[in-house]
DNA sequence: GCGAACTGGGTACAGTGTTCGCAATATCCG
DNA sequence: CGGATATTGCGAACACTGTACCCAGTTCGC
């Protein structure tokens, strides 16, 4: 019986009633790899990883999954829990707001998330209760499915695509096992050539200036000011 | 001479004057990269099948490139060089439009690419030149550079994170070894249970009405539809 | 001509996901 | 109670991966 045709990972029971007892559950999968992802990257979570966090065999992974890919919907839809208890403004606007924030706290605060969410759709149990959850803000008013779907879509599409540029670097020094300091240094090195070329005066102007303090809340302002773009876009296009 | 003390890709000279001529280039790395990542995926460029491509042996790319990284960024920097000789209409709505466009039909061609550019920033002469151009739509209305950032970051993440998510399920496809139909039809599976569950009637909802003809340009459309949202949020915040 | 710089490439190593086979164990059914 | 049957744990093996190290061969600057 190859993996192929069993059913897929969410219409399949956890585990049997014949055997024996399982030693561990597809909720410790997750969070086991999890913890990994957090602390030492994505690449970093291998099925030997994962079951060395366990302490069983590698192989046993198998029984609670059939594709390495199922552990990473596991992790995912488990991420998303996190979000349960949610309850969301009665304004749209506000709604929307609070979503496009939790989805990218929760992005900051597993940076390999988004890399998985981007990716086809979760359907777990946690992720279709947070996608009926975003739907809810356009219950009053009254929208097609194709306008309420290009809402949703432009505010997710926004968020997604932001979390995912505005941790490259962090996730880019991680990767290069350099610290954020030594890998900005590396990357300061192309500012002369840039700046010293000639060819790009915009881009130099932005150089500069982008020198300036706060740079530590730049992120943050930087989100809140393509919310609120998004969001009056939205506004702009309601019937 | 450890790889590390190296200067970074772009502000090392591409081979020596001191020696035998290199068999061959940058250029045609990135090409084999490239050919090799459209037909079978991001995760069949290996050295070893690049190496193939070119007719040479493994560990001789290590003598164009110091990690197999910087291979990537010469991919992506080449693939942002079709984009060479594109003009911008004046008016600076006309322009982010045809840089969303744009963007997306090369994300399109290249369904590997945005995985690549949502990362860390590349600093290849082709992604500069992109850069500066991107820019130059603001020339006309005066914005600080904290304004202009965020407009362009806006426009830029809604456009990444569409097209993201838009190739998700063929890429998933594909990964899979299944035809597209074949996956639809797993993914299809999880209907039924959402449906007759009861628990997301407006996820519901949105999956029947989804149903409906038109799936093919329904992306161009939600793109499209997006486009405009961004496009009437960042009007709306202009100075 | 000679040393320094450079290129090509084979070998080796530690890692990856997954298949197969087998022993141990728990439940169901007669 | 006694098998038959389903299920679990897991070691061995396979075909991959990126790349450090080494050495021979080639070409340029002096």
């Amino acid at each position: 019986m190859p993996a192929n045709d069993r059913p897929p990972l969410w219409l399949r029971p956890e585990h049997g009633t014949r055997g024996p007892k399982p030693a561990h559950t597809r909720h410790a999968v997750a969070v086991a790899g999890i913890k990994i992802a957090d602390t030492e990257g994505l690449d970093a979570v291998s099925m030997r990883r994962i079951a060395a966090e366990l302490g069983t065999g590698t192989t046993s992974l198998y029984r609670y999954v059939s594709k390495k890919d199922e552990i990473l919907q596991l992790m995912g839809d488990e991420v998303v829990g996190e979000l349960r208890g949610t309850v969301l403004p009665a304004d749209w606007r506000d709604a929307l707001r609070t979503i496009a924030r939790l989805m990218r706290e929760t992005a900051l605060r597993h940076p390999w998330f988004p890399a998985l969410a981007s990716g086809r759709p979760n359907h777990g149990p946690n992720s279709l209760w947070w996608t009926e959850l975003t739907l809810s803000p356009f219950d009053g008013l009254d929208l097609g499915t194709d306008e309420l779907l290009a809402n949703l879509g432009t505010l997710s599409s926004f968020v997604l695509g932001h979390v995912q540029s505005e941790m490259a670097d962090q996730e880019a020094a991680r990767l290069s096992g350099l610290s954020h300091e030594q890998w900005m240094d590396r990357e300061g090195e192309y500012g002369p050539m840039i700046m010293g070329s000639g060819r790009y005066p915009r881009l130099t102007r932005v150089m500069v200036e982008a020198e300036t303090p706060h740079a530590a809340d730049r992120r943050d302002r930087w989100f809140e000011a393509g919310l609120e773009r998004v969001l009056a876009g939205i506004a702009a296009h309601l019937p």
